[in-house]
DNA sequence: CTTGAGTCCGACTTATTTGATCGGAGATCA
DNA sequence: TGATCTCCGATCAAATAAGTCGGACTCAAG
């Protein structure tokens, strides 16, 4: 229960990749490819656009046109939090339908309905979690890429 | 995002609704039957039915037979967590689908999966919320009996 | 200034999950 | 014994998610 989605777990992918080239080793603030991470990852390349698409439009990464375009981060890692993340794919927290009701419309339980408070606190919870945790925080003891000598910097492999 | 299921959402409200009865108020330990709930919160008869049978198989509700029957719940509300009535419902917590995977099968991902330790680490403290609140909690506000000394066990109202 | 590599974007198809329904078997009390 | 109720498996329909396709726009190199 309470799964993510493929979607966001390839975002979550995707912008850790993006963190670590951009800030990680020793190769300076390279843009990063949309194919680069597909392959890397085995993620559906098309799919994967979608996401990154979906990322840009909210803020977390910039996207650069034409040849030798990419994405980079749109902020510091350490100030992209993985509730941000999610909601940019998922769209906002919610465990009930009710979450987002405004008064006009009820559910059918509305009436009688005495868990949707308690459910709500619970929620906010989850909510503080997600947002104390950051792009920054998952990147933490990652033994990936670690040390590149910087006479191989472009040499991705 | 994060959304749990109208089943589940359906469940916590049948429980609650029990737990009342039984100990809320006046009319003392009534076994509750599914029709009743339905009415009460417009829930569809038999797909309640279904919840109330998978909250019977794990141990959250006991049943009764045959007419006059009905449910009852199998333990005090403050030893009946909300993890325990989400899982019966929709299986154990999990982010993503490797939450549970054991060391043999790999998602696509796995090889190169940087994400997999810090979600889990996520996932556990939402565990742990989950599961330090009771349906006795979602009661708040109800004039129950509340304290319910060691003396009385085995004796439940 | 043309061309090709690359991103961008929306519509579309398919697969999986969830919500809801139906029919009958077994148990219990009057 | 009969009426009522839970129990349980199978099935259908709707909603959502995953993945695909085709075309428009953008930029840098030749």
């Amino acid at each position: 229960m309470l799964k993510i989605s493929k979607k966001a777990d390839y975002a979550l992918m995707a912008l850790q990749h993006i963190a670590l080239v951009q800030f990680g080793d020793v190769t300076p603030g390279r843009v990063v490819n949309t194919k680069e991470i597909a392959e890397e990852y085995n993620i559906p390349l098309e799919l994967l656009a979608k996401v990154l698409q979906a990322l840009s439009k909210n803020g977390m990464i910039e996207s650069h046109n034409g040849p030798k375009g990419g994405y980079l981060l749109a902020r510091n890692a350490s100030h992209i939090t993985i509730a941000q993340i999610l909601e940019s794919i998922e769209g906002p927290l919610g465990l009930t339908d009710c979450s987002h009701e405004k008064d006009g419309d009820f559910c059918m339980q509305r009436e009688h309905c005495n868990i949707r408070t308690p459910l709500l606190k619970v929620q906010d919870s989850i909510y503080q979690l997600l947002n104390s945790m950051t792009l920054q925080d998952m990147m933490g003891g990652t033994p990936l890429i670690t040390i590149q000598s910087p006479s191989t910097q472009g040499v991705d492999r």
